[in-house]
DNA sequence: GCAATACTGTATGGCATCGTACAGTATGTG
DNA sequence: CACATACTGTACGATGCCATACAGTATTGC
């Protein structure tokens, strides 16, 4: 079974990690689902979102996509590409600032966002099975939490920077 | 500086993908949080999880360990092989079967092993910052049910074209 | 014994994302 | 107006992971 191995490993995995490491595969599990789901559209996770979003706010700045969506501008360049490439979404120049790009859905990009909402309506029908709405608001609640501790740990990291931690050895294996 | 940015992009994402969304990014952020904690030791979270597996559990095939981090046979080889060239695990012999090998810590990498633990410690603490026991817990459960929904909609996902979700057999022709 | 099958670890290529550096453009400051 | 600074999108290389294909080894069936 090539399947993403779905064991619950988080039972007898390292009790210092087992909150990590459940909210680590779930996450990867999730983008599993998805991607699974949504490859008869011929899309993955983050090209469905940035359709959705499009698609529902309108055209955007390519950085401000990239903010939205949680990942970076140069990787939002390429995801753009391959949508525009299918005649997804199409880039317009924005008149009063020559460096950005304003990217619109198309009209084919808004008919496959029908679909693809219908499919995240199903799966999320699915996943919320056995979890009572407040579960879910209260997850919601302590991960939006969470992820302001995580910020603050980050920021407060002891700058290993100029450490640089130097490859030294290690260089190759094999 | 090298700041990722910490955005707190689930406000406003679209809302058909928040809670999957938020879960993503925050899985992100716990990667990254545990990434710059531990880039003094000059590990990243994989590779020290798989240290305080192997600390914690003895000596264990690879496989064995893939399946318990939650990554492939072909990622757990080179996490080894720089553990390894590191000196912080060794590869042993399993004397009744030549097919595998036995992944064992060694001194140093024990040693190290307690520091992991050390950041691990504080981190957490960090983490747990305005969030009561009780919501651990709760979020600790969902995301557990989660990941079984999310198992059985992985398994359920019609199989599109070639994608094989099938049981074991069917893979090759022949 | 021998062939068929299953399993383990590795090699290879691909993908998504990151971080850095860069050129083009806008905006602020003197 | 000239210059410095900030911002946008892109190019490039690196990383971590995956899926597939493969060789070596074990196991099973006859």
């Amino acid at each position: 079974m090539s399947s993403a191995n779905l064991t619950t490993h988080e039972l007898d995995s390292p009790p210092w990690l087992r909150v990590e490491s459940t909210l680590m595969s779930t996450a990867r599990l999730l983008r599993v689902a998805f991607d699974a789901r949504l490859a008869a559209l011929d899309l993955n996770l983050t090209q469905a979102s940035l359709l959705g979003y499009v698609a529902e706010f309108g055209t955007t700045t390519q950085t401000d996509l990239a903010d939205h969506l949680g990942i970076g501008r140069a990787a939002i360049g390429s995801v753009i590409d391959r949508l525009q490439a299918r005649g997804l979404v199409e880039r317009q120049p924005k008149t009063d600032d020559r460096r950005v790009w304003l990217v619109a859905i198309t009209d084919s990009g808004r008919e496959l966002t029908a679909h693809v909402a219908e499919v995240d309506e199903v799966l999320r029908a699915e996943l919320r099975h056995g979890i009572g709405r407040e579960e879910r608001q209260a997850l919601a609640w302590v991960m939006t939490r969470l992820q302001q501790n995580l910020a603050t740990a980050i920021a407060t990291t002891v700058p290993t920077s100029t450490t640089r931690i130097s490859t030294t050895s290690t260089g190759e294996q094999q």
